[in-house]
DNA sequence: ATTTGACTAATTAAACAAAATAGTCAAATA
DNA sequence: TATTTGACTATTTTGTTTAATTAGTCAAAT
């Protein structure tokens, strides 16, 4: 277990092929050799393709995981910390190129195997969210009707504007807008 | 010009045919022998396929610029308005099919002969957008820092959402948060 | 336990033919 | 004169076959 793992060789070449060319236009073969292996050695440690993807996307969204949490777990005031939370995930995701691909799973049918790290960071992006706000109320500096409906509202905001930002190429165009509308929405939430 | 217009039963057959089966797999054959004409008779009063298209579009955008136009000139207070907005609007576009065909513009390059017509409507919508916010502003309900940069934040809002409304199908999923999130922009917007 | 590389099966791309469709136009009609 | 027709051509799209590529396997080697 000293050596330099393999797993996380091979990881790191399809890594870099797939933040480069994507999945398709990505074979086995260019990440085996690049690592100077037979291309057998992907297939004994991966499954498939779909699940050496699958690995890299993981870590990649990991990554991103681990950066949002250190924000939510900071120990500004709520206020503070929803509206650092917004362009943390800007600046992240927008730099997940791998993630990116996945948003193309809802108008491709070919994508339905990330399904389940999608979700997971769906899951772990509400909970986010639900703690930021609970934080706040409870804080006192943050006020909703309902916390659930306003999660809801959250995510699915955060989530439109994913296509346009990662697969329109919007970035450069709507970025001075959002920092507007993380105000907004911030000060709308103020108690 | 008493009898029935040729124009109008030309685009009233295509406006069912766009509606029906979309840009591409809708021929001219169709729509001429539908109305017990000659493909000529089509390209007699509109140049191609695209231009009919684009005339179909137009009357379908024009009708929903009326109906917003309607909205925006009501006599209700700007808080009403602007909340009756989102609503007509989004209503209005659920049922525009032919134009959430134009929405696919931004990723596949085929539809680039809509730009103009869509380029109108955006202009139409940032007008109503300014005009209500400046009314608002005026009646002293409405208040913002810039108008302009105001403005720009609905606008990409309510287009961001189009999308996943109108491509992804999630329109009855995220119907409830709409209501949820136009409630918090009034108020955010309230002075 | 891991790696190799030749192997197969499945997918994708290329090439070509056939069919469908956009668009044209001289002649006919009203 | 303005409009319509339908046969016509030029493009595009579709279907089909073949060739090439690539995912995935596996017995033998390390």
């Amino acid at each position: 277990m000293a050596k330099p793992e393999i797993k996380s060789i091979i990881i790191s070449a399809a890594t870099q092929y797939f933040s480069k060319f994507g999945f398709y236009k990505t074979t086995m073969d260019e990440i085996a050799k690049h690592i100077h292996k037979a291309k057998g050695v992907l297939y004994y440690h991966y499954n498939s393709k779909e699940e050496l993807f699958n690995e890299v996307l993981k870590q990649e969204l990991s990554a991103v995981k681990s950066e949002l949490q250190k924000v939510v777990n900071s120990d500004e005031d709520a206020l503070t910390v929803l509206n650092n939370y917004f362009f943390k995930r800007l600046e992240l995701l927008h730099e997940s190129v791998n993630y990116h691909e996945t948003l193309k799973a809802d108008f491709f049918e070919k994508y339905h195997f990330v399904e389940e790290v999608r979700e997971d960071f769906a899951a772990f992006e509400r909970n986010n969210f639900y703690q930021m706000l609970k934080k706040g109320e409870d804080e006192g500096v943050l006020q909703f009707n309902n916390i659930d409906s306003t999660v809801n509202m959250l995510l699915m905001l955060v989530n439109s504007m994913e296509v346009p930002l990662f697969l329109q190429n919007k970035y450069s165009e709507y970025i001075h807008t959002i920092k507007e509308l993380a105000e907004f929405l911030v000060k709308g939430l103020k108690s």
